[in-house]
DNA sequence: GCAAGGTC
């Protein structure tokens, strides 16, 4: 009897196109079937899934929030489906022919448990068919080799840990997500959500507030001196010795700051008593993993999001490695050499690249942790060239490459200098230092590598005091938590995973708890936290994760099992239930205040009432007042973007500032009520006859500023006639003698104010606004919103997709059909930031 | 419509 051909399955089809590479021979081919790719050779075929393609969720009869106590999602069963309906098919149909399967998964925990649903979705169909499991953590040939020379079994315990997770979060995220929205009375799409990871992370940055709220700012007193030797000069700093006799800069007493300050000034030598030198080992930095290189990024401008999202793309196109992992060790296999070879004789990197090669003994720089996912991220050796990406993506990919250069680069050699000297008593200290051998810094120039210049001197040598100066300073609160730093702290603490940290962070914008970068916890983050804290302390709690991972470490090695594990979680929520259904009423009163603090600008000056930030029905928001419908006072706020309440509160008002976010088009308002009763006080300034209905009513363009902020030039008809211009939001505009021959209206002049800055020639309005249309029709409109580079933005023209609004109204699966590598989920995300 | 984890 002949055996039906073997079926590989991987967890993505990258994997799966290079697998079916390397153990083919490169002759695999692709076919397509349910859309989804199968590479076919000999008796041999490969396919890749998507992550997950099977889901954990509550059966319908579950799903009305109204219809089901909160409390009952505990007990509530939990069904697996299908989430990916294509891949799943295809599996099935290739399953049911298959003589033996082999999971081909990542190596790791997740990668386990993908394997397991992959494995019953083909015993589903073939009962008999004999499984194997392969474990590799790099796809190079040696190690994908060797994997199917060495076939294991899946490892049914470790999935079962994964499992247990997927529950644990399930019950207690959508448990408690319910019941906070439900009590607070936030259905629909502004519910409240908690959750295992956006808990404690939402934590850590409410934290960090609260000690902002309650530092205390203390003064104290810094004093320099500026030495001289030989006409090189040179910064001391004044110090002294504490109690615990620790070098001290910080004078705390104003009266003895000034006292030392007076002395100082009253000398014009110092005497150097001691003089240091030692040279300082300066060594490479490890491989990327991806938070270190989120970190990396984030130095060079890109958001967390967006630098992982350039990843993806740079992985997806072959120019470098998985863009998620935690692995700072490179494989054995990886060949720094041969690597370094393929960027010989390029513009960019060529010269790097040789001179890193005429090193005798190239030995990469390894981190702490290694582990058996994916390599480090490393450039794959296949260069772009520069019109394959965008500058953005260059950006990102030059650095990845040298971030590999510095990993096989030598070590840099500093040169420390630190002088001391006395004057009458007191110390001053200076140090400098040196770079003497440049080593990585070279090749990787993102680190500093600035020195601090001071002379060669010597122990008893007098050195001229040619200045000295006093500063007051405060000390500072702690700073708020930037992207990477958060994301690095939520790696120390455990929570979350490489793929998702970024992703967490996102969400907690999107929920409402975070605003502007670095971000800043809302009123109601605040309350949730608070809430969390009083009623159910694991779920803002790192514990929550130290302690399921060390149950999953149990079940993994079979000293705890899953039901054991998932009842004592459900036992513990239905514990918090019993405090949280007590209290119920004071919660959502706390949250709903929350919210109202959140949309709050100050008083009305009709009633007294708050003046909340409110959304019409048409989606755009203006100011309207609590006391509504026996108040009917509003404002109008910009079209342009989404309204965020600043700190600044105008004087005369007593109403907070408003910041429009638009993303590069983000603009601060300031008082609402000002912006109105500017426009309200500014005169329409006519500069000529309107071209739509001059002739026939004697309509007349008019500047014209808005009570919503923006100006314009239009028609004194409207609204019978609504021809208008636009104009910029700042500057002042003047009305200059020269006239359009075309249309006969004025040329402008913007000035902002600032002398530095050149006067914006913006010429005749009608002329000024058709080079505006022409520029955008040139696609280059598209390119404002977050994800989509030149090259998208070409891709989107390609497709017929010219400008915003024709992406507004397009098909987002429509769109994913013609773009080659973009996803409906992103171009939905495109969407969403459009508006 | 809830979480967190994969991946696009």
């Amino acid at each position: 009897m002949s055996r039906g051909p073997e079926l590989i399955i991987t967890e993505k089809d990258n994997a799966a196109r290079r697998i079916a590479a390397i153990l083919s021979g490169e002759s695999a081919e692709a076919e397509r079937m349910n859309g989804v790719n199968v590479y076919k050779w000999g008796g041999k075929r490969c396919i890749g899934l998507s992550g997950h393609v099977v889901g954990v969720d509550f059966p319908p009869e579950y799903n009305d929030w109204r219809d089901v106590e909160p409390v009952e999602l505990i007990d509530a069963p939990i069904d697996k489906h299908p989430t990916q309906e294509n891949i799943v098919a295809a599996l099935r149909r290739l399953a049911r022919k298959a003589g033996n399967v082999v999971i081909a998964t990542d190596y790791d925990r997740e990668g386990e448990l993908i394997g397991k649903e992959a494995y019953e979705l083909v015993r589903e169909v073939n009962e008999d068919v004999n499984v194997d499991r392969v474990r590799f953590s790099s796809i190079t040939k040696r190690e994908v080799t060797e994997a199917f020379e060495n076939r294991d079994d899946l490892d049914f315990d470790l999935a079962a840990a994964g499992e247990a997770r997927q529950v644990i979060d399930l019950v207690w995220g959508a448990a408690l997500t319910r019941f906070l929205s439900l009590s607070a009375r936030q259905l629909g799409n502004d519910f409240i959500s908690v959750g295992r990871v956006q808990g404690p992370t939402l934590k850590l940055i409410v934290d960090r507030e609260r000690e902002i709220d309650a530092f205390d700012p203390e003064d104290y007193w810094e004093l320099f001196a500026d030495l001289e030797k030989d006409d090189e000069s040179f910064e001391a700093r004044f110090f002294y010795l504490d109690e615990d006799d620790n070098e001290a800069e910080r004078v705390w007493d104003e009266a003895s700051a000034m006292e030392a300050f007076e002395t100082l000034q009253t000398k014009s030598t110092a005497t150097v008593t001691s003089v240091n030198r030692r040279t300082r080992t300066d060594t490479p930095p490890a491989p990327f993993n991806t938070t270190q290189f989120i970190r990396a990024a984030g130095s060079i401008g890109y958001s967390a999001q967006r630098a992982m999202s350039i990843a993806e793309d740079l992985y997806t196109a072959g120019y470098i490695t998985y863009p998620r992992t935690d692995n700072t060790h490179y494989p054995e296999d990886l060949d720094p050499r041969e690597l370094l070879d393929s960027f010989t004789g390029t513009r960019d990197f060529g010269d790097d690249a040789e001179s890193l090669l005429e090193q005798e003994d190239i030995e990469p720089t390894a981190g702490e942790k290694e582990t058996t996912d994916h390599p480090p991220i490393h450039p794959t050796g296949e260069l772009p060239s520069a019109s394959d990406l965008s500058e953005d993506e260059y950006e990102v990919y030059e650095l990845v490459v040298r971030r590999f250069f510095a990993t096989v680069a030598e070590a840099a050699k500093w040169e420390h200098l630190r002088v001391v000297a006395d004057v009458a008593g007191l110390s001053l200290k200076a140090n400098g230092k040196r770079l003497v051998k440049e080593g990585y810094h070279a090749v990787y120039p993102y680190f500093s590598s600035s020195e601090s210049f001071v002379p060669d001197v010597e122990e008893g040598e007098e050195l001229a005091v040619t200045d000295t100066s006093i500063e007051a300073k405060q000390t500072q609160p702690p700073r708020r938590y930037g992207q990477s730093r958060l994301i690095e702290t939520m790696e120390q603490m455990g929570i979350g995973t490489k793929a998702t940290r970024h992703d967490v962070i996102q969400k907690l914008y999107d929920r409402g708890y975070i605003e502007s970068d670095p971000p800043k916890p809302t009123r109601l983050a605040r309350a949730v936290v608070t809430a969390g804290e009083d009623f159910a302390d694991l779920i803002v709690s790192e514990e929550m994760t130290a302690q399921l991972e060390e149950d999953m470490l149990a079940i993994a090695d079979g000293t705890a099992n899953y039901e054991d594990v998932t009842n004592e979680s459900r036992e513990m929520l239905e514990q918090v239930f019993e405090g949280l259904m007590e209290h119920s009423d004071e919660l959502g009163s706390q949250l709903k205040k929350s919210l109202k603090a959140d949309k709050t600008l100050g008083p009305c000056p009709d009633c007294g009432e708050d003046l909340l930030i409110r959304k019409s029905r048409h989606g755009s928001y203006f100011v309207g007042c609590d006391g509504y419908p026996d108040c009917t006072y509003t404002l109008p706020l910009p079209s342009t973007g989404k309204p965020l309440i600043l700190d600044e509160e105008c004087e005369e008002h007593e109403l907070h500032e408003v910041k429009m976010l638009a993303g590069r088009k983000t603009f601060t308002h300031g008082c609402p009520q000002c912006k109105a009763d500017e426009a309200d006080e500014q005169e329409d300034e006519v500069i000529g006859a309107c071209p739509d209905c001059g002739e026939e009513h004697g309509g007349e363009l008019a500047i014209k500023q808005l009570r919503s902020g923006s100006r314009l030039v239009g028609c004194t008809r409207y609204p019978d006639c609504d021809y208008s211009l636009p104009l910029p939001r700042r500057g002042e505009i003047e009305v200059t003698d020269e006239e359009c021959e075309e249309h006969g209206l004025p040329h402008l002049v913007v000035t902002s104010g600032d002398d530095d800055d050149e006067p914006w020639e913006l010429g005749c309005p009608i002329c000024n606004y058709r080079e505006y249309q022409a520029r955008q029709a040139g696609g280059s409109e598209l390119e404002s919103i977050q994800g989509i580079g030149e090259k998208t933005a070409e891709k989107l023209k390609e497709a017929g997709i010219e400008d915003v609004p024709g992406l507004k109204d397009s098909d987002p699966d429509d769109i994913a059909a013609k773009v080659s590598g973009v996803g409906a989920d992103t171009v939905r995300k495109w969407q969403a930031s459009a508006d």
